[in-house]
DNA sequence: GAGACATTTGGAACATGTTCCAATTTTTGA
DNA sequence: TCAAAAATTGGAACATGTTCCAAATGTCTC
């Protein structure tokens, strides 16, 4: 009996194999029908267990949506990677990572956003789980403060609150974005406009420079052709 | 027969009666029991009309919710009144404004958040009507250009697409909110502290210097006591 | 007033998310 | 090996949003 059984015992394993199983027939259905017929009995069916079971197991259908959506999309650990030459490009760069996901399968995205906006339980445990909003937010952070430390971000200005920020405004345009208001096309550009503008309003006169030239290209794709 | 009688027929009038009832029968029944028990079914038997009627006559439950949503909620028109020192101040006077109801009626008003969000048909019509949501936003270009004309914000950024940048960052905030991840105290002092700072990314050196006073009252309001 | 028209009505029906239950299978611990 | 514990299963049930239908009710035009 090694020390670690406890989470690795026989009946632990097969539920996360169930569970396992649950999340892929529930992307995998997005993938193919997009949208419709996404219904409980047809996971449980296509993922071959009983009805019962993904309530048991996840406890509602937005929380199996939610499963999907973070077995996805882990960006976060692709942060390390990114070289750009100052801090507040390495922020847009990370936003770029984070948008691709939703640019390149809009229709698959646009469905598990609009799934997980359907709150009628008094759940709403938000946008993601506890723990992995507390990673990514920690991460964005940590690229805040980093742009405070090469004198691009004023001190002043808590990181904690920009961070909250910057996470409404993108919540805000992907929720345009999923009620059709925002077109995939100009998704990023539209988020990396609101990101350089709140940002600009906490930088130092070196940021803002920087920012500036970010404002003025966004709008020049924006509005031109 | 009058020169208006086209939309005055007795037929017409007595469709906006039934349509009328069925919203206050629908806002009455939020105020109620908040939350649950908001049905069709609950809708048409306190309107005194049968299930089938607020269908043929709005199309949805998310369009009935709409209506309710536009009966209650028109500040738009008290923009005129605004009489504060400068442009800035304006748009944060008008901000308060259409925070109020939120803030006043925090129950009611996430009931609705939370029903307009269920966008599980394929219609998703956005947060407001076109025509709402189209005065909604001159209002606000109004007060931005204002605020451009008074040197306190850049003409070279778009009063378009500023305004589009703060909407949804009004929207990802209230998002939240509707979500339990933002408290009704603070929400408030949230939306005004991304308000300011996407603002202060579009200032001019005098705007900015009034936007970044506000930033740290904000600041201070969300981190002290 | 009479017929043509438009709406509402009652009722049933469907698919959905979710919950409950007793019966059954699988895993665990001695 | 065997009994106890834990989980899944099948099935029914409930309330929901929504749609369909024939019958009834109202309103308009002549």
């Amino acid at each position: 009996m090694t020390e670690a059984a406890a989470d690795t015992g026989r009946r632990e394993q097969a539920k996360g194999e169930r569970r396992s199983r649950i999340v892929r027939a529930a992307r995998d259905l997005i993938r193919e029908t997009g949208d419709t017929d996404l219904s409980m009995r047809m996971i449980a069916k296509r993922a071959g267990v009983s009805l019962t079971t993904p309530y048991n197991l996840f406890g509602s259908k937005r929380a199996v949506v939610l499963a999907v959506f973070e077995d996805e999309r882990d960006f976060v650990v692709r942060f390390s990677r990114l070289r750009a030459a100052n801090a507040l490009d390495r922020i847009f760069d990370a936003h770029d990572l984070a948008m691709r996901y939703f640019i390149e399968d809009p229709d698959f995205y646009r469905t598990l956003w609009k799934a997980l906006l359907n709150t009628q339980g008094q759940d709403s445990t938000g946008l993601a789980t506890p723990e992995r909003l507390e990673r990514n937010r920690a991460a964005w952070r940590a690229l805040l403060e980093a742009a405070q430390d090469e004198g691009l971000l004023d001190r002043a200005i808590s990181s904690d609150l920009l961070e909250r920020s910057l996470s409404s405004f993108a919540n805000g345009t992907m929720l345009a974005w999923a009620m059709g208001a925002v077109s995939t096309a100009t998704l990023g550009t539209n988020t990396a406009l609101g990101y350089a503008l709140a940002l600009r309003g906490a930088a130092t006169p070196a940021g803002s420079a920087i920012l500036q030239a970010r404002i003025l290209r966004c709008q020049d794709h924006l509005t031109g052709s």
